[in-house]
DNA sequence: ACTCAAGGCCAA
DNA sequence: TTGGCCTTGAGT
């Protein structure tokens, strides 16, 4: 892909239609269109027709979390029971298709991974039958199908009685697919993205649910599970703490017991996380304007903490040895995923032109990657330092630090300044707003006196939460907002050592981040 | 009793 | 090692 394809990449997210916002994942190609977009009418007995999603052969059922084939199925199942560890003798990315699934098991296991086959649904006692936690999710996900299928007929009886059916007609624009495939793609596409995010889909809310059922961002923590957990901080969380993936044997066995009653081995829900705000308590709500109390729902640090931790433990499964630079990227990646997601559907944002907001991310993305990093590393104890399934030690701070090690002082610094202030998740949130809502610096806007009211609410109700709930914090509100060009410069020397790095391919391309960097340069 | 997603078997 | 078919057994 070119960098002039990619450049439609913040474009089409900014357009889509759907509102999950797990779909931080899209960029893994979990879910390639031709799992969703099939030639003809539908003819199982369930109605539903699809190929798989690692090959594209006949889907024989779920298996593993998803719909797939049944080779792709014994496939997956031999590589996880026996431990297998393969190599790729190419550049770890063939191609595969049914023709070619045999000549690379590495890039076709790295795909079943990709694509969301669940490790924990192969059983560690091996027991035959029965029926494991997926069930639910299965029965949920057929359904919704069932129901797209519907929707999907109705829309095509609908245009064919009024003749919009034609050639080059609405539904003739993506060339190799389903006249029907372009109704409801994103839905389709989202649905097991959702559950692969959330290992435990049976248990855990969706998304969505989460996103409107929280009272705050505390309160989205999960409590310390009594099963073993996959991902756990070692030591005591701080900013010298770090956690470990997996443990040090093969925890991917750790719930001894079979996985049919006790599936969450890899649960997220197992990422531990002290919520402890710094401060103490929170204000009292009463006093917080309804604006900031929004915000404040609006935020899911779950989903954050979730994208992070499927991303590292697919990335490293199975791997002697992975690229940190290029693993660090790809999380940032899904970060500014979850950040445009996050953009599109907050209150003012939402409301403006596609292109007015591809120029607003584009000018913020990389200040509002290192806040949150600071948010979630004040907020949420997330350490700088984690262990990844294959024993590596990956620096969770370069996240932070957008790859430059020398950075940390200066981060550090800014942190110590906003600990100072008691900075905590209202004033985060408002921040982030005003980091995206520039009225000032951004070129070319056409809707720049939308952004000015935007900003300004945010900024009023900023300065009455300040003044109102910290009092004793002479001038918070001023000294914090001090700190957003120190944060904008750290962050134009992080883009700075990226781009410098992409350019010697040294970095991933065809990512979104990629295409952040080349924007700002045009 | 039936369903269907697990694991097992074995010819290719 | 692969992949099509078989067996199993909890959930419905």
């Amino acid at each position: 892909m070119t960098m002039s394809t990619c450049k439609c990449l913040s474009r089409q997210i900014l357009q889509e239609e759907a509102r999950w916002p797990a779909w931080t994942s899209a960029m893994d190609t979990r879910f390639p269109p031709h799992s969703v977009t099939q030639g003809d009418l539908p003819d199982t007995k369930d109605g539903i027709e699809e190929l798989c999603p690692v090959c594209g052969d006949k889907v024989s059922g779920y298996h593993y979390g998803l719909l797939t084939c049944e080779s792709c199925k014994g496939f997956f199942k031999r590589t996880v029971q026996n431990k297998k560890v393969y190599t790729c003798v190419a550049e770890r990315s063939c191609h595969i298709d049914k023709t070619q699934r045999k000549r690379c098991p590495y890039c076709r296991f790295q795909k079943c991974l990709e694509v969301g086959m669940k490790l924990e649904a192969v059983r560690a006692d091996r027991m035959r039958g029965g029926r494991n936690k997926f069930g639910p999710m299965y029965k949920r996900d057929r359904a919704r199908k069932l129901q797209m299928m519907r929707q999907r007929q109705l829309a095509v009886q609908t245009l064919a009685q009024r003749g919009q059916l034609g050639e080059g007609g609405v539904y003739n624009n993506q060339p190799g697919t389903s006249p029907f495939a372009n109704i409801h793609i994103k839905q389709e596409i989202q649905i097991p993205q959702v559950s692969s995010l959330t290992s435990s889909p049976d248990s855990s809310p969706s998304p969505i649910a989460v996103a409107l059922g929280q009272v705050n961002a505390c309160a989205l923590i999960q409590p310390a599970s009594s099963q073993q957990p996959a991902l756990q901080i070692v030591g005591v969380p701080s900013t010298q703490s770090s956690m470990v993936m997996g443990g040090t044997d093969n925890k991917l066995w750790s719930s001894a017991n079979s996985t049919t009653t006790s599936p969450h081995s890899l649960s997220p829900k197992a990422f531990q996380f002290d919520t402890v705000l710094p401060g103490g308590s929170a204000p009292p709500s009463n006093k917080i304007s309804p604006l900031i109390r929004d915000f404040v729902q609006g935020i899911d640090d779950r989903e954050w903490q979730n994208s992070l931790y499927s991303l590292l433990q697919n990335q490293t499964y199975n791997q002697c040895e992975v690229d940190l630079f290029e693993l660090m990227c790809k999380v940032l990646d899904q970060n500014l995923f979850s950040q445009v997601d996050w953009a599109r559907n907050s209150i003012f944002f939402k409301d403006l032109k596609v292109d007015d907001q591809m120029k607003l991310l584009q000018h913020s993305w990389s200040d509002m990657l290192v806040l949150d990093h600071i948010h979630q590393r004040m907020h949420n104890n997330l350490p700088d330092e984690t262990t990844l399934h294959n024993g590596q030690k990956f620096d969770l701070l370069s996240l932070g630090l957008l790859g430059v090690p020398a950075l940390a002082d200066h981060f550090n610094d800014i942190t110590a300044k906003l600990q100072e202030l008691k900075f905590d998740v209202s004033d985060y949130i408002c921040l982030k707003f005003m980091l995206l809502l520039n009225p000032v610096d951004v070129r070319g806007i056409t809707n720049r006196k939308h952004i000015q009211e935007g900003y300004d609410q945010v900024q009023q109700a900023l300065l009455e939460y300040t003044v109102t709930c910290y009092p004793q914090i002479h001038d918070k509100f001023h000294k914090m907002l001090q700190l957003l060009p120190e944060i904008h410069s750290l962050a134009t020397r992080g883009e700075e050592h990226l781009y410098h790095k992409h350019c010697n391919g040294g970095a991933p391309t065809q990512t979104l981040l990629m295409e952040m960097l080349h924007a700002k340069r045009k």
